[in-house]
Parts: C-alpha cells; sequence; structure tokens
DNA sequence: CGCGTGATTGAAACCCTTCAAGTTTAGTGG
DNA sequence: CCACTAAACTTGAAGGGTTTCAATCACGCG
C-alpha cells in the first residue's frame, strides 16, 4: 500500500485508531520530486510541512558569499520545513530540496489542527515533536559553538550513520560549517588513528 | 503592583481578560537569585520554564574542555529554559544562571495546561513562540555555520542592542563563539571603520 | 589604596581555508 | 561493455582568521 509510512506513524506514534486513519487518509496529498528538484526556495512562502515518506531531502541557506550552509536533512519518517514561514506566513530564507527522488507528504496547518480534534494524543505528539525538535537545535548550537571539526564530524557520524551513507561527502562538511577539503582531512586523519564508522 | 509585566503579558499577548487573570494569579510562585546563583545545573532535571520578570539570565553549556558555550541570554519579558528537560523529564545539559539581580516567574507545564483551558488562545499564543523560537534557532545556526566573526558580532548588535549594554562582553564573545581577545580585536576593527553601536 | 575582574594588545602557533592539481568514482551514450 | 565525461574526493602548498599565552591597562569596590 501507498503511503505506508505515514500511515503507520500515525497509528503507532501518534495512536490514531484505524477508523479515525481512514477518516484523514483520503485528504491527505502527496508529491513526488526528482533529485535536485526544489520544494522550497529562498523568498517563497512555505505552505507545507513536509513528510518524508520515501528519499531523502536537504533544507539549506545561501550565505553572503553565495555558498550552501544545510541546515538539515530529512530521511524517511522524519518533516521537514520552515515552520516559521509556514506559521506567520513569510517569505523563507531557506531552499528544500531533494538528495534522492523523493516521495513527501504534504501537511499543512489546517490538517493538523483537524487531526488535533480528531485525536486528543496527536496534539500532545505534535508538541512533543516540536520541543525534541528545539533540543536537537540546541545541542547543534552548541556543537557548533564549541567543537572542533573532528568532534563535529564524530558526532554526526554517530547520531545519523544512515545519513553518512547516503550523501555526499561535500553535503557533510557543508552541514559541519567546514570546507569538503578539510572534511577529507579529518577523515583521513582518523583512518590513522583506526576509527572506523561501522563498529 | 509585583509581577507587573508577567500579569501585562498575559493580558495583551495571550489574550486573558482580567477575571482570568485573578484566576490564574494566584498560583503563580515568584523567585529572586542574586547575579551569580543557579536557576538550573547540569545533571538537574529542569522543571521549569522561567519567565524573567525583572533582570537578565543566561543560559550555556560547558564543552569537552571546560569552556562555557551561551546558548541564549533572556532579559524582561522573555522565557527561558532547558524545554526539553522539562518535557521529557530528563537530566539537562545546561546552566542557567543570573547576570543581573534578577525576579523570575515559575511556569511549570501543569501552569501551561491550565491556562490554554482557561483561554484557547493561550495555546495558540503558547505555539507561536514554539514557532519563534525554532526560527530564531534556525537563524543561528545558519550563522554559526556561514558568517564571520565580525558579521556574527554586527548582527548581535542589530538584534540584541539592549542586551550589548547589560553584559560584559567577554559573554558577547562567548555566545558568538569566539574568544574574548577575537572580539576585542574585532571591535577594534570596526572602529577604524568608523563604525558606531549607537546609530 | 590594593585587589579582582574585564578589556586590550602583541607575538607565536594552530586550525581551517583557499587555490590548484591530481585521482577516483559514477553516470551516460556509443 | 567499454569509453568518455562530469562530479566527487584527495592531496599539497600557501595564506588567513582565530586562538593561545602573556603582559599591560582600565575600572569599580571593599
Amino acid at each position: 500500500m501507498k503511503l505506508s509510512n505515514f500511515a503507520t506513524h500515525l497509528t503507532t506514534k501518534c495512536g490514531l485508531s484505524a477508523a479515525q486513519l481512514q477518516q484523514v487518509l483520503p485528504h491527505i496529498k502527496t508529491k513526488k520530486i526528482a533529485k535536485g528538484e526544489y520544494l522550497l526556495k529562498q523568498g517563497e512562502v512555505c505552505s507545507h510541512f513536509f513528510f518524508v515518506e520515501q528519499g531523502l531531502l536537504r533544507m539549506y541557506a545561501l550565505n553572503e558569499e553565495g555558498k550552501e550552509n544545510i541546515l538539515q536533512f530529512a530521511t524517511e519518517n522524519w518533516i521537514v520545513s520552515d515552520r516559521g514561514s509556514v506559521y506567520f506566513q513569510e517569505p523563507s530564507s531557506y531552499y528544500i530540496d531533494a538528495v534522492e527522488n523523493t516521495q513527501v507528504i504534504l501537511l499543512n496547518d489546517s490538517f493538523i489542527t483537524q487531526v488535533a480534534n480528531i485525536n486528543p494524543d496527536f496534539r500532545k505528539k505534535n508538541e512533543q515533536l516540536l520541543h525534541n525538535h528545539i533540543r536537537q537545535l540546541y545541542k547543534r548550537i552548541s556543537q557548533l559553538l564549541g567543537a572542533s571539526a573532528k568532534s563535529r564530524y564524530l558526532d554526526f557520524v554517530r547520531m545519523y550513520p544512515d545519513i553518512m551513507l547516503r550523501v555526499p561527502q561535500w553535503m557533510i562538511a557543508s552541514y559541519l560549517g567546514i570546507t569538503p577539503e578539510s572534511l577529507s582531512r579529518v577523515r583521513k586523519a582518523l583512518a590513522k588513528e583506526n576509527f572506523k564508522p561501522n563498529s
């Protein structure tokens, strides 16, 4: 069945009954985008949250020199969006595009409200998601403030071993805030120390 | 009257009526902490959100070398907390202490829920606060990823001119992720370029 | 006054970047 | 299936921005 990831998510994580699921599913929209295509560009108002059914997305900003800074990756079962832009209906500063061919589910604000009304647990889960997100962002900030390139890379590998295998190295460098050349050298140094990514 | 900032906030920002306000106010607790004292230490579970009635707080983490990395300042009418720790009842990785003598209002999760039940707008405002917070964190991350020390400092001055005047320079450096010496040199260079913080 | 904290300045060192060249890998069309 | 090409990754040398360490200066406060 199509939409299996999202449906599973709603039942197991958000506690929707089978009946509630049938009530909700007809209203959701899906979209397929090919590798390299965009879901959001700088200056546009972001209209949806994007649930990744299958594939891999990234969100990034351009700095003053025109370089990409990757803020976030999103694989299966993750939600990515410029929440601020959705919520306040303001132009976004970010881009969201597909690293792999990707199928997403488009969720707008009213869908969230709708499901929250059907199922009170859903609201709680949604809040929980937000808090978790904030916690993750704080962790990232404290890492960028205090940790070396090597330590940031090791944390990334520990935290997202799956993503590491699916995105090109220069994107990881961009996520870590270093150049691809630096990351290459960090990895070389780690190899000499007998570091194995898979252990 | 005591609590004036918080009461004003609840009525003007969250739309509580005078009657609702009277219903709520008796249940809130305040706390005074002197400059240098702590509201939260690493390893403790954070039990409250802290609304700053008067004064100035900071939240920071210690990196692997024992250096402070300031994640957030909070002045009057701001809320600071380790939301993740409050929400999931897990030990915090952060410290919160007072930069000035400070009076805070202690808000726990049940208080939020309570007020949300009394006034439906409050829930919306609270969500809005979360979304705004996330947006601000993303902005900070993209800055740390892509901008130079000078540009980060200029952004800080533009965004928080009031805080700049109330905290020692080395704390701003810590917030920006550079050393106090570097910030001193950045400021010196800006002075040569005829930069005036007040304009 | 003297002490402690914060800010400044200098010199050397370090980490990371930049630029340029080379190598490997992956994808495409013949 | 090989040949070709573009993209990704590696490597080296030089340079820049930031840190480190140390010394000095400025200020507020008991």
